[in-house]
RNA sequence: GGGCGCUUAGCUCAGCUGGUUCAGAGCAUCUGCCUUACAAGCAGAGGGUCGGGGGUUCGAAUCCCUCAGCGCCCACCA
């Protein structure tokens, strides 16, 4: 077959995908076969695919193609995230486009057009895995919406409100304004910001005044208006709230307020000083303004003293009629608005410069979250958190690499209860169905699979016993994204709704999960909970986190900074196998990567690289003459490489080094094989005649290609498919895929060694030749002095080098070129062509840096410390060091000796 | 404020249960080659007092202390 010089992988990446499709080579079934199961980390349905994601899969392929070949069942599957906030985001803002409010439309109607969007968009990210090569059983593929999955997730829900473990509460929760929902507190991300304290004056009311004794202390604030307070804050628009003054009650520099009451600014409102150790005395003045509607904080202190709460925010941020001033404006509006205000009343003191931490919605990234008190579903956490520790900590669940235990730990012990209603429509609607009630009344629920059973129950109630279904309102909120991803490793396999089925007891755990660090949290932490709670069992045995790839100056890739390559062009101009690798060679675990497309290049040569060996192997002629003994040699140590190299992998693959795996690979192909194997046993051409190749030699060349391709196969599966299977004559049908990787790590170790000594006076001789601009069609001679180490090799010294022989002698002749290896000296007469004083330099050089070091070993040796602490293995070594070192001293004087004659 | 991690060649990293001439790899660089598999290539070469300082030890890139710089996570100083 005729070959292109250069790899093209267009040309085949689409056909080998298309046929591992057609012979079903992804599907996996339960069978008698050990599983190896993986779950893909749902992307978001409405996703596309980004270079993380490209990391990420890539990663998942791998370990899912090994093991198949490994001899494992290997089952990955795919899907997606209906990613309730994000998807209901991008849906809001597409109707908004074609003018159309979300606040007019039913809720059906919103939820015709989000799913008519999730199947517009929908798994287009999927399609996009394949380009990669992803070798998932897309048959499999599921939605985190989808019926099995939805009804998993509901039945969860009432199986723990049975439990007593999800409750309903009024709690002050992450409010994000924009997209106007609860968020849980993983999902706030605080930023640092330049923002400004604003200090505050809070007049004294005039019966507080009156009592005050005007000697009482130096430190009261007076002007013509009376007696103040001042406080600092950052968020002066939330006065309208204020319901109290807080100091602690150990500040000497405020005890004058002790009892007094206030004044809030522009508000006129009058608020009682309280006092509670948790202000910190030495921050602004000391004084605090306490605004429970619209501080985590302020909440817990009037919820202690029993302050008055008011709420001045309507839920899309701006001022309500609560707040009696700037009513319908946009809060980040009246901070500026106030300020002024404050500042025209005289009650403004002045306005510091001020970092401090303000959290965004992890979805809205542009939107504060507004801390707000309203009613919200909660799941408690502790039950949880005890369940899902101990595995972790004593490493039953192993976490690559391991310092992720730490942070694990600490989220668990310090757990606090998830807020998991949503105010969105996108997503799972929470199954609680309220029962009518009249005005004041304590609100009646009840949680059910369903409206007929949630009817049944309801009519167990009393003074309910004939209510209909249509009196029954069903909760509006809908679930947080994370209440279905946390079951993703149970309900793919039904585990939820039919517990104890074949596949949930074949397929779980699963065995490697492979994602990013960011969601430890959301999902890694919350799938070990949820899989001790249902299968009492965890999720997946191995958790490899991935780094975030960043470009090549560490920045992280984003839109806005248009760093982020678009990962099909990067698969058109480098073929997948090469982007794959170029992602894979700086990608230890849990590191960040830098990439840069100069990886992908490296990788695009090495499938060049492949294929030009291929060519060359594949264009022998072979006819049955004898082997000849440097070529026999040469599959000897060759054989052992292999060997070496593939254990190697093993032990990289079981630490998931799996960037080291592919450079071992990458090493054994390019310069094992390549330069050194297919250089050995490549026949020789003969008055310009290629001369054929003997059959054995052949035959044992074409095994080590197909070894080779086994082992590189993971890693770049498309061009190892393609020349696998024009390696031998295959059936339609077969696979380089399936097969099963079993290469022999039986490795014979003294050929290994001896050869590398072999590759230094190769290297020495070549040295020789490029120093005298000697061309490689002149034929040389080599001479050993004394013994010669490598006599076994030297039909394949004399191949490489275009000798004419290799002899051992007592001494060199004179005007030769030599070199050590080891303790032995070589020596290549050149005759006229040797430089006497360039020779003897480098020898003077040598030998001065042997005198040296054998300075540094009789230095150690004759310290009798060392002598008699350090162990005798220790002390051996040092003794040969230094017998080795006056070995070659001795040879380099006796030729610097000779040249000097 | 607490916790974790990092700093080794121009770049990206490995080595770190102390001792194999241990100072490594890949890329990049330099030199010579279009040699009939491959110039997306071949052959060869140079390059680091292992962030600074101190200590333990016969011996430290490796263990301890300290300083500096960087990164991440957690936390209710408005």
């Amino acid at each position: 077959m005729e070959l292109a010089s250069k790899y093209n992988p267009a040309d085949v990446e689409a056909k080998w995908y298309q046929y591992w499709l057609d012979n079903k080579l992804f599907s996996s079934k339960p069978d008698g076969r050990k599983p190896y199961t993986v779950v893909i980390p749902p992307p978001n349905v409405t996703g596309v695919l980004h270079m993380g994601h490209m990391l990420n899969n890539t990663i998942q392929d791998i370990l899912v193609r090994r093991a198949r070949m490994k001899g494992y069942n290997a089952c990955w599957v795919p899907g997606t995230d209906h990613a309730s906030i994000a998807t209901e985001a991008k849906v809001v803002k597409k109707l908004s486009e074609q003018g159309i409010k979300k606040s007019d439309l039913t809720r059906e109607e919103f939820l015709k057009h989000a799913w008519e969007w999730t199947n517009e968009h929908g798994g287009i990210i999927l399609k996009q895995l394949r380009k990669l090569g992803a070798s998932c059983d897309w048959d499999r593929t599921a939605f985190t919406m989808d019926e099995k999955r939805s009804e998993s997730v509901i039945k969860v829900f009432v199986d723990l409100y049975n439990k007593g473990l999800i409750y309903r509460g009024l709690r002050m929760v992450n409010w994000d304004p924009k997209a106007q929902t609860a968020l849980s507190n993983e999902e706030v991300i605080y930023k640092e910001e330049k923002s400004k304290l604003y200090y505050l004056k809070y007049y004294l009311t005039e019966a507080d005044a009156q009592t005050l004794n005007e000697e009482e202390g130096n430190i009261i604030h007076r002007d013509e208006k009376g007696l103040y307070a001042v406080v600092a804050t950052t968020r002066p628009e939330t006065i309208m709230g204020d319901t109290a003054m807080c100091i602690n009650p150990k500040d000497p520099k405020n005890t004058w307020l002790k009892g007094k009451h206030v004044i809030v600014p522009l508000v006129g409102r009058e608020i009682p000083v309280i006092e509670d150790r948790y202000v910190e005395i030495e921050f602004g003045t000391g004084c605090l303004k306490v605004t429970p509607a619209h501080d985590t904080n302020d909440y817990m202190l009037g919820k202690k003293h029993n302050l008055e709460t008011i709420d001045i925010f309507n839920p899309d941020g701006t001022l309500s009629e609560e707040a009696g001033l700037y009513i319908g404006k946009d809060r980040m509006e009246v901070r500026r608005l106030i300020a002024k205000d404050l500042e025209a009343a005289g009650l403004l003191e002045k306005i510091e410069d001020y970092d401090n931490k303000v959290g965004y919605s992890e979805r809205n990234a542009d939107t504060a979250v507004e801390p707000r008190l309203c009613m919200q579903w909660f799941l408690r956490m502790q039950h949880f958190a005890d369940i899902a520790l101990p595995p972790v900590m004593n490493d039953e669940l192993k976490f690559y690499p391991p310092k992720y235990k730490t942070t694990y730990n600490n989220w668990l012990e310090n757990i606090q209860d998830w807020c998991i209603s949503r105010q969105l429509w996108w997503g799972h609607r929470i199954p609680a169905y309220f029962l009518p009630t009249t005005e004041g009344e304590e609100e009646k629920f009840v949680v059910a699979q369903t409206v007929e059973e949630a009817l049944k129950l309801a009519r167990q109630i009393e003074g309910y016993e004939h209510i209909t279904a249509s009196e029954l309102r069903q909760d509006e909120d809908a679930l947080d994204t994370w209440f279905s991803s946390w079951l993703w490793p149970i309900s793919l396999f039904d585990g939820i709704n039919n517990p104890g089925n074949e596949e949930i007891s074949y397929y779980y755990p699963t065995s490697d999960l492979v994602t990013g660090p960011d969601i430890i949290f959301f999902w890694v932490a919350r799938m070990i909970m949820a899989g001790y709670e249902y299968l009492g069992d965890m999720p997946f045995k191995n958790v490899y986190f991935t780094g975030i790839v960043r470009d090549k100056l560490g920045r992280k890739m984003s839109k806005s900074l248009g760093n982020s390559p678009d990962p099909l062009e990067l698969i058109e101009r480098f073929g997948a196998d090469g982007v794959r690798m170029g992602m894979m060679l700086s990608a230890p675990a849990g590191n960040d990567i830098l990439f840069d497309d100069a990886l992908c290049e490296q990788g695009r040569n090495f499938n060049n690289k492949i294929w030009n060996a291929f060519r060359l192997v594949k264009g022998w002629q072979v006819a049955d003459i004898e082997q000849p003994e440097y070529a026999a040699l040469a599959t000897r140590w060759f054989e052992s490489m292999l060997a070496k190299t593939a254990a190697e992998v093993d032990d990289l693959f079981s630490k998931y080094r799996l960037s080291e795996a592919l450079m071992a690979v990458y090493k054994l192909f390019w310069d094992e094989f390549s330069s050194w194997y297919l250089e050995m046993v490549k026949p020789a051409y003969i008055n310009g005649e290629p001369q054929p190749i003997d059959r054995a030699t052949y035959e044992k060349t074409l095994g080590f290609f197909d070894s080779l391709l086994k082992l590189l196969h993971p890693f770049m599966p498309f061009i190892t498919e393609e020349l696998w299977q024009h390696l031998y004559d295959r059936k339609e049908g077969e696979s380089l895929m399936v097969q099963e990787l079993d290469i022999p790590t039986a490795c014979d170790e003294e050929i290994v060694k001896a050869f590398e000594a072999v590759k230094e006076v190769i290297g020495g001789i070549r040295t020789i030749r490029l120093q005298k601009n000697i061309a490689q069609k002149e034929t040389l001679e080599l001479q050993v002095v004394g013994a010669n180490p490598v006599a076994t090799f030297n039909s394949v010294i004399a191949k490489l080098c275009n000798l004419t022989a290799v002899s051992a002698v007592e001494n060199k002749v004179e005007g030769s070129a030599s070199f050590m290896v080891g303790t032995t000296e070589y020596a290549v007469p050149l005759g006229s062509l040797i430089n006497v004083e360039e020779e003897l330099k480098k020898l003077e050089a040598d030998l001065k840096y042997n005198e040296g070091f054998l300075q540094s070993v009789l230095k150690k040796l004759s310290n009798e410390k060392f002598v008699s602490k350090a162990p005798a293995a220790v002390i051996e070594m040092e003794r040969k060091k230094q017998a080795d070192a006056e070995s070659k001293i001795a040879a380099l004087k006796e030729s610097i000796a000779a040249l000097k004659k």
